[in-house]
DNA sequence: TCAAAAGTGTTCAGCGTACACCCATGC
DNA sequence: GCATGGGTGTACGCTGAACACTTTTGA
């Protein structure tokens, strides 16, 4: 359109429908947990020009899906991961990011315990949990996609309570410290740590031990979901690790 | 495409240019402070079925510019508004939330001192300034749209010291202080405001005064952008208030 | 001399940080 | 009895929050 021209309902759909259209993908960076690190799930690239390289979960959004139903689905049908926490994070754009033409993506995270998820590779692509320290090359833009979200994930994780569901019910405090030790790749001091925790007065002493294990048993805690939500609807609440 | 089935070259490249495009729009809340408030700045909306409300300044993208660009370009060519810090904010991508076709869009900001900047109206659809209080139903969803980017700017507003652009070069601290409360929508404390900013030792003293007011003149201040920068390189600074 | 905004200090409570030893259990 | 990880307390410094009066200028 030139600047100026003044505009009407047919030149509209016509712009939406020829020279603005691009293809939608969402792209999803995983992280998974275990108590020996923190992974995310990469599958096998075997589009030209990055056969050989792998990449992060993704594909193409339908024009009757929102893009939080988008990643949703896509996840599910590539991987067989369902009722995720996601969350999106950022447009990648660039003109000649995709090899077969023009695709804007919109990044997604997610954050799961590995255990509690059984990974279905229902295309081949043989999806692995990758260290994070471990990532090589990644197809396309994929490794930006990647370290973008883990910036992300890291905010998150420390002004949000999103990492207890990478835990069992019943945890120790111990691998309470791991996990964000883990996750946001620094080290905490234990009793800082303690004293941290306790003064939120968000969990749940059960007055139940570790069993069978070599040393003195952990005392074992769950996270007060509901204390956390009325605290925070009522205003007042410094989550902040 | 069946889940299971195999997927080729030629697959993608149907699936890229057909099923899933979209038309991608940008769309961009300009916030506006001087120091009466803050403001937005909107246009008439003449598309069916929302003619007669306002809307924020958006357009489509082309197919060889990135998001950054195309709301750089589109903005420029609606408005007159040129060289701005602009930041990309969330997707917005309900199915039907255009009324001529699936449109995804990009929700950026930006933020300016009105007084700088000179509104050209290219289009006639009568931009305006309108302040953050007195918004009303606006067209599309750029209710929604409004609202999600003043909560990211004020976030940004906390950390980065995105504000002092909105000020003259040479600012009192009280304008400091105005200019805070009014985007954040809070009121704050004169003298620890003051002894906070002292304490960030960010603020340059120029030995100048106001002058030609008619009461007690401020001293004047200016922010060492240089320091900052020197200061965030070096790891350890706490900008937040 | 008055109106209007500028400028200034202290106290208190809470929070992050640094740091070292004893405890309970299984083998 | 020893190896292993669990569990605990104190002191210090920084920071945010609350709060009221004096100063300087122009009109």
């Amino acid at each position: 359109m030139l600047q100026g021209e003044k505009e009407n309902i047919n030149t509209w759909i016509t712009r939406i429908n020829t020279d603005s259209k691009a293809a939608i993908s969402v792209d999803c960076v995983v992280f998974g947990y275990d108590e020996t690190g923190l992974k995310i799930l990469l599958i096998d690239c075997d589009m030209p020009p990055h056969e050989g390289k792998m990449s992060i979960v993704g594909d193409l959004v339908r024009s009757d899906e929102n893009l939080d139903q988008a990643a949703t689905r896509i996840l599910e049908q590539r991987t067989g991961l369902a009722n995720l926490y996601m969350e999106q994070v950022k447009a990648f754009s660039e003109p000649k990011r995709h090899p077969l033409g023009r695709v804007i993506t919109l990044a997604y995270y997610s954050l799961i315990k590995i255990k509690d998820y059984i990974i279905v590779d229902k295309e081949h692509k043989q999806p692995k949990w990758i260290n994070i320290e471990d990532i090589g090359d990644l197809a396309f833009d994929h490794n930006e996609i990647v370290s973008t979200c883990l910036e992300s994930l890291q905010k998150k994780v420390r002004e949000h309570p999103i990492g207890f569901s990478l835990l069992p019910k019943k945890f120790s405090l111990m691998q309470l410290q791991n996990l964000y030790e883990t996750v946001l790749g620094i080290e905490l001091d234990k009793r800082n740590f303690r004293r941290k925790l306790n003064s939120l007065k968000l969990l749940i002493d059960l007055g139940e031990n570790q069993k069978e294990v070599s040393h003195r048993p952990a005392k074992l805690y769950s996270f007060d979901f509901e204390k956390y939500d009325s605290k925070r609807k009522k205003g007042k609440l410094n989550f902040e690790l």
